[in-house]
DNA sequence: GGGCAGGTCTAAG
DNA sequence: CTTAGACCTGCC
């Protein structure tokens, strides 16, 4: 039941996925290194190009630049090596049947109706490191500003490499380039107040007081309060690194939007305990939801 | 120019 | 234990 990356004559595709909106997937905040692609006009394309730049996503994950697309029913990953293996079946977390959690929304109405706008969503699994870093550079900002932030960090130090299209591009930095640039290196990104945090969080995993991968044997409430012995990470930047890092589907981050919503819809009355083993995807939809409501997007 | 953006820390009751 | 204020920065 669940649909795997084929890849056969230099090409990698999904067949037929479910529930796989890249739009939605790369638009609806969970990450930041994700773009649509810019058809660049000033350049003599041919005519018949235009029509597919629109829904390109490209960006960089699992240490590659990927491009992906929705052609027809099929989902094309540009850029997967030829031996992958699995590579992108976890990335884009397919075994998990996000039919089923949205059946589980039957029973309430705003879910539901969350649901039937950004079915299309997928949690991906994306490096622990990364995650935690880019949600607290993600607090009282806005997402250009901190993609932006994101971007430059990783460009001054992050690893570079060759994509498949011939450009250099740039890996997440590691924990120790980070402590090596210092807080001022990280003041010069523009992080602002973040500069400390991003710092500390990178010296208490290099210096191994904060051991990541641990955090996957550990169930939600563990895993946030670990987390949160980080300076700068609260509940909700913790909420966010267990559900987009560590598949903690149950984390549920409450966020300006969701606390928005909690209280429209739910007479403030529902926590993380009411939406569930599967909150946090729960939640991926209420926030896409109501950004969608109010005409925010990207 | 004050307000705001996917929050968190700190200090004070 | 709960709750104001402050906080870098950029864009409106």
């Amino acid at each position: 039941m669940t649909t795997k990356l084929i890849q056969k004559n230099d090409l990698s595709f999904f067949r037929s996925p479910v529930n796989f909106d890249p739009e939605l997937i790369f638009n609806c905040g969970q990450c930041f290194r994700f773009d649509r692609k810019t058809v660049d006009t000033t350049l003599d394309t041919p005519a018949d190009t235009n029509a597919s730049g629109n829904g390109v996503f490209c960006g960089v994950a699992k240490g590659r630049y990927i491009e992906v697309e929705k052609l027809g029913d099929d989902i094309i990953i540009r850029g997967a090596d030829k031996d992958a293996d699995g590579l992108w079946d976890d990335y884009f977390d397919m075994d998990t049947d996000y039919g089923a959690i949205g059946k589980s929304f039957e029973h309430d109405r705003v879910l539901c109706e969350a649901y039937k706008y950004g079915s299309g969503i997928r949690i991906l699994h994306q490096d622990e490191f990364e995650t935690l870093i880019s949600f607290i550079i993600s607090q009282n900002n806005n997402i250009p500003r901190i993609k932006g932030i994101i971007k430059n960090l990783c460009a001054a130090y992050g690893e570079p490499f060759e994509g498949f299209d011939g450009n250099t591009y740039h890996a997440f930095p590691t924990a120790e380039a980070i402590v090596r640039a210092g807080e001022q290196g990280m003041k010069e990104l523009r992080m602002g107040f973040r500069a400390g945090y991003v710092y500390d969080a990178a010296k208490k995993v290099l210096d191994g007081e904060i051991d990541l991968k641990s955090v996957y044997g550990m169930d939600t409430k563990s895993a946030l309060e670990y987390l949160m012995k980080i300076k700068g990470v609260g509940l909700k930047v913790a909420s966010c690194t267990a559900l987009f890092a560590f598949k903690k589907y149950d984390a549920f981050p409450v966020d300006v939007w969701v606390k928005r919503i909690l209280e429209k819809y739910y007479n403030g009355e529902k926590d993380a305990d009411y939406f569930g083993e599967y909150g946090g995807v729960a939640q991926q939809y209420l926030f896409y939801y109501e950004r969608c409501m109010n005409g925010v997007m990207l």
